[in-house]
DNA sequence: CGTATTTGACCGCG
DNA sequence: CGCGGTCAAATACG
């Protein structure tokens, strides 16, 4: 009860964040990115640390959240059997999963993607048993390049066309890489404007690899907050169509994502080695639509 | 012509 | 052996 007070400080400015952002987004009157970047990232923080908090505040009992088999207890520890380095990655990963749900509301709104700053590329596509539509996997497009582990699967639900499940593993650590041509000797900072989110690579002693980039937030004051996650989330207008149409269509919109933005990076070294965390986020966001392009 | 998607085969785990 | 996940060849895309 004593934290009550901080959780409604921090669940208020979410809302409020939320509303500003459904105001703009509604007025549609070409927002900036950055703005909605920044916007975004802010009520992703807040809404997180909310969650965090009332999660830890609260571990006895939650009323009323029956909440779906989400939360799978994690592979107890397996011997490592060396077969293929990447999928022996795996075992370290965390997972979290994102409600997201597109809304009806855009008007000859074509397609709406899920923005979420970093690129994605599809690998795969299966049907799941139980689940009326395919799941689609992805993977950072840089992992190719830059080793980024991150992945992710989107899942659209049974019955709501609007709504799905992305599954996030792993945390980005991919550098956004522009320049292809680029001199030898000269990347420093790059003058972007675009703000930066803040990516918390968290360990159980906290060997944050924080370069000094551009942080307009206050990683202080989260980092005693445990928590790690990634700046994804985000979605856009969909205009209910048939839904029988191709479930692979509407889970890659979901899945497709090309835009800049930009994370911390990590060392790429792995971290955690034996640190098996596991956050089960559940969260139904609710936006409005905005113009975006495929 | 290079890169992203598609799609069925393949593989490991339960 | 079935299911969920990944690979990889073929294809679509720009």
């Amino acid at each position: 009860m004593a934290n009550g007070g901080a959780l409604l400080e921090e669940l208020a400015r979410a809302l409020d964040l939320a509303q500003q952002l459904e105001a703009h987004l509604s007025r549609a009157s070409s927002p900036p990115e950055s703005y909605r970047c920044s916007t975004a990232a802010e009520i992703l923080s807040a809404i997180q640390k909310s969650i965090l908090m009332a999660q830890s505040s609260a571990p006895g009992s939650p009323p009323s959240d029956g909440a779906s088999p989400l939360s799978e207890s994690s592979a107890p520890e397996f011997r490592d059997q060396d077969r293929k380095e990447m999928m022996k990655k795996r075992k370290t990963l965390h997972k979290w999963t994102t409600r997201v749900r597109l809304n009806p509301s855009a008007a000859g709104g074509v397609e709406g993607t899920v923005d979420d700053g970093h690129s994605w590329r599809k690998y795969g596509q299966k049907d799941i048993l139980g689940s009326k539509h395919p799941r689609a996997y992805y993977r950072c497009t840089y992992q190719n390049t830059q080793g980024c582990p991150a992945a992710k699967q989107v899942q659209r639900s049974d019955d709501d066309p609007l709504l799905f499940d992305v599954t996030y593993l792993g945390t980005h650590s991919c550098r956004q890489k522009p320049p292809k041509g680029s001199a030898p000797t000269l990347a420093h900072k790059e003058p972007k404007q675009s703000p930066n989110r803040l990516l918390l690579s968290f360990q159980s002693e906290m060997r944050v690899k924080t370069e000094a980039l551009d942080s307009e937030e206050d990683p202080a004051a989260i980092s005693s907050l445990i928590g790690d996650w990634s700046p994804d989330f985000l979605e856009s207008p969909y205009q209910v169509r048939s839904l029988d149409a191709s479930d692979s269509d509407l889970t890659d919109i979901i899945g497709r994502s090309n835009r800049e933005s930009d994370s911390s990076f990590v060392d790429m070294d792995f971290l955690l080695d034996e640190l098996e965390l596991e956050l089960d986020l559940e969260q139904s966001f609710q936006f409005d639509a905005s113009v975006f392009f495929s």
